[in-house]
DNA sequence: ATGTGCTTCAAACGTATGTTTCAAACAGAC
DNA sequence: GTCTGTTTGAAACATACGTTTGAAGCACAT
């Protein structure tokens, strides 16, 4: 599955056993005996659990954020001047995310569970890695979003766009299991393209929704019962 | 805060640090010293830890489940015959979890914060109690949007569905968190019942997008870089 | 007052965790 | 070969966890 270098090991196995398990979850001694390798090398190559954390986050993250900057320079290339469209941007990410190099079959949705935990399981610690580390993209990507969306509010689109990293986040992280049911349900097979080719569209249209409902204030929208 | 009953104490310490921080992450001396408890008392009156998660989902999944059926009932009453709107079926749901009686005024969002975490932790043993413990008022939900949905593939209903779940699930875990950063970057206050309301129209437009995208085969859609 | 059933309490149990230690093994330079 | 710096190894460390124990406390019927 990789080389034999004990620090990829370890990474390959901390990675998967973190994407299916959660970190707290997850002991050394699991990673370790998973990995083939000594408890204490952890410690050794690392410096801590907290610190083999980042470093299994920063192996994919740092990549992949490079290649979408690249993607985000084409776009806005491609668009010159104008501001790319939402649906645009939602593709260029998207794209950039399935087309990453993987270290194997599984590698797109444990990337994708990954993130999702990361924006789940409440660690501090990680919030404040990837905030620090990865800060750039991800306003980036705010940024466009802004100028694709110019008639929502600041309130609505901040609201709008975590629920799109939730839908998102959530489908990808748990991707297995409902391919799996869906497969037992109606007989059909899915890849991760197909379900990130249905969710932009759902994204998309969530977006731009104009909610005849929301107006002055919220609470005469919800009927009294 | 609440009767001085052993057994209630140590259901609203559990919720509150289950809420604030995972299950594994809290451990039965921080809840039975938050709830000024004996450390035995938890495996007295529950048995379990394990067992104690289950009480404090039963506490507030049962009245919910009760009041989201008679919610159910009156709706389709008031259809009489004809399926309800996608609409009309995600505001009942929202209105019985915003309606729901609260200890205090946290009560809603741990509400949402358990919810979530019983999705994204992948705890075995919780996701099957809840299962069979719940499982009619979720099929009923379920048939009810795909009455609301008749033009959507049973394919596209899956995966849409599953998108509303993760926007939602997702939100509503984190949404204490997503409310600070608000709160700091455009100085917003912001309650539960709003992000519902904002939260419905977004999912009612992604489940009903046509998307023009996804006709024969998907790989097409995606641009070729 | 006495006995009975339920509840609390402090203490301990066994196990698992992340981390550290220090000697052994190893690789490459001289 | 011998030295040097790096990596591995088995074992132990301290701590935290969920759970169990058995005595003490309590309320209440007799």
């Amino acid at each position: 599955m990789a080389q034999s270098d004990t620090v990829d090991r370890i990474l390959d196995a901390a990675e998967e056993l973190f994407a299916e398990r959660g970190f707290s979850e997850t002991s050394l001694r699991m990673i370790t005996s998973k990995a083939k390798v000594n408890l204490a090398a952890v410690n050794y190559h690392f410096g801590s659990k907290n610190a083999l954390i980042h470093a299994v986050f920063g192996r994919f993250l740092t990549p992949f954020s490079a290649t979408l900057e690249k993607a985000f320079d084409e776009l806005e290339l491609r668009c010159d001047g104008k501001p790319p469209t939402l649906n645009q941007t939602l593709w260029v990410l998207t794209e950039s995310a399935v087309r990453m190099p993987q270290r194997n079959e599984k590698g797109i949705s444990i990337f994708m569970r990954l993130l999702g935990l990361a924006y789940t399981q409440s660690q501090g610690h990680l919030r404040k890695f990837l905030e620090q580390e990865y800060s750039e993209p991800f306003s980036r990507f705010m940024r466009l979003l802004k100028e694709a969306t110019p008639q929502l509010s600041a309130v609505d689109r901040y609201w709008r766009i975590q629920f799109m990293l939730g839908a998102t986040a959530f489908t990808m992280s748990s991707s297995d299991a409902l391919q799996d049911i869906l497969r037992n349900k109606l007989g059909v097979d899915t890849t991760v393209q197909e379900i990130a080719a249905r969710l932009v569209p759902f994204l998309a249209a969530g977006m731009q929704a104009q909610d005849t409902l929301l107006t002055p204030r919220v609470e005469n929208k919800i009927p009294v019962a």
